[in-house]
DNA sequence: AAGCGTATTCGACATTGTCGAACGCAACTC
DNA sequence: GAGTTGCGTTCGACAATGTCGAATACGCTT
């Protein structure tokens, strides 16, 4: 590990988590002189990678990363393939669908489908979500034991609202069912008001690479037993396409 | 400027123009030893900034940085002035409306108004257009003479059609030309068969931080005179929700 | 089974980043 | 308007750190 390309990327992360801050703030946050941090701000600075506000002097993040982010949306095979089952899925559940994959403990959503009612809807591509607290990040868990032992060691699970499982053991056993079924649901745990729907995507290695879902109004749940399995094979039609020999895999 | 860091954001770069690599390519390419490489990325790797292929082992760009763009899309000001203003220009012209702001020789697209017609199109935010053979890009240059001495000092200008415009004296006389009219045209210079029309928005310091524009089929050329005026109103509108005292600014 | 082309590990060396201190600058205060 | 405080920034000596060549391990082909 290269101490100061670590250093470098955390800085993007307090960034990424404060939006703007002075360079002693961001030396304070991360204990480290102010002196280091602004020799790797310049850095950062000369590629776009972060920017300092002519007015306040203070840093945020600038525009090279979100041309990279582009860049990896277009690497990943998973995306051209979820960009059509997804289509289908809204239609046939008349929600939002949802695309992520998993970062240590967040699910990033790289493809998002909007409502079919032909409603305003901000695009979500980008936005992360606590794994624990999402059906997309519980349909991944369930086959990645290892990264769930790892999110566990890290420290408490974050609440995000009263619903939110915080307790891992109970986190485990709803991991079980969701083995079991191939399908997770999550209900006001992330946002009060929204519940999802999500199941697992493998690839030809019989390894979970993502997972779809539906997002609907925590209201209409429970959706009709049509959708459960509109979701299911939207999820199995993208791992066939990546090449995975069955679905869903056996866990461990 | 910290060497480490410097390498480590060369490697994303390399990485983006590149899709995936494998070590001894990467090394190659930025005439460096594999070992040397091999650290740093470890280290992107850790953070989820770059992944490796389980079964070629090449590497490619991680969901990480997905993450990091979609924030500093939220931290910015005028993305949020864009996207009200987009929608009315996409309204009033018939076209699709597109927002970017400059780093280095490159406009990043930082907001993407589809055409009103309801036809599918893929959200453009994130992608990258050579500064020079854009509307865009060249609203923006027409004030920034800093930014064009050194877009023009790094090397010939990259061809894109045969429409291109390639000799940088020529570049500047029309800049002087976009910067009397606050207006830059663009006809199949980046894209065979498209054209686009753009303004320049300034800030409460005067400075041009962004561009809005449109983008039309080359076979529409020229569009309706009112359309020229909502391009202008556009990039005024939002340049007044930034705090900018007059549009357009007098360039120099 | 042998050989090649990979990625990866290791360790010695000196290059390089680090950190404290000093500087410059602007915005307040009295 | 002089003094003061709180910034960001520059500088340079030191040694911690990254670098690179060589050695190792791995997987694929022949």
């Amino acid at each position: 590990m290269i101490q100061s390309v670590d250093r470098a990327i955390r800085i993007l992360g307090v960034l990424q988590g404060a939006r703007r801050l002075s360079l002693s703030d961001l030396a304070a946050r991360l204990e480290l002189p102010p002196s280091t941090v602004h020799g790797i701000l310049k850095t950062l600075q000369a590629h776009g990678m972060v920017l300092q506000d002519r007015d306040s002097n203070r840093y945020q993040l600038g525009p090279a990363v979100l041309k990279l982010g582009n860049v990896y949306l277009d690497t990943l095979e998973l995306r051209s393939r979820a960009v059509t089952w997804s289509e289908e899925l809204a239609r046939r559940s008349g929600c939002a669908v949802r695309t992520g994959v998993l970062t240590h403990d967040e699910v990033v959503i790289i493809h998002h489908e909007p409502r079919p009612d032909g409603s305003r809807q901000m695009p979500e591509v980008g936005i992360v979500i606590p794994a624990h607290a999402s059906a997309l990040g519980k349909a991944m868990l369930a086959y990645l034991p290892d990264q769930l032992d790892e999110l566990l060691a890290k420290g408490p699970l974050r609440s995000m609202t009263s619903e939110t499982v915080i307790d891992g053991d109970e986190l485990r056993k709803q991991l079980d069912e969701v083995a079991r079924d191939a399908l997770a649901a999550e209900r006001e745990e992330a946002v009060l008001g929204e519940a999802g729907l999500a199941a697992p995507i493998f690839d030809a290695s019989g390894l979970v690479v993502g997972a779809i879902g539906i997002v609907l109004p925590a209201v209409d749940w429970a959706p009709a037993d049509a959708t459960f399995g509109a979701v299911r094979e939207a999820a199995r039609n993208i791992s066939r396409e990546l090449g995975a020999a069955h679905w869903p895999i056996q866990p461990r």
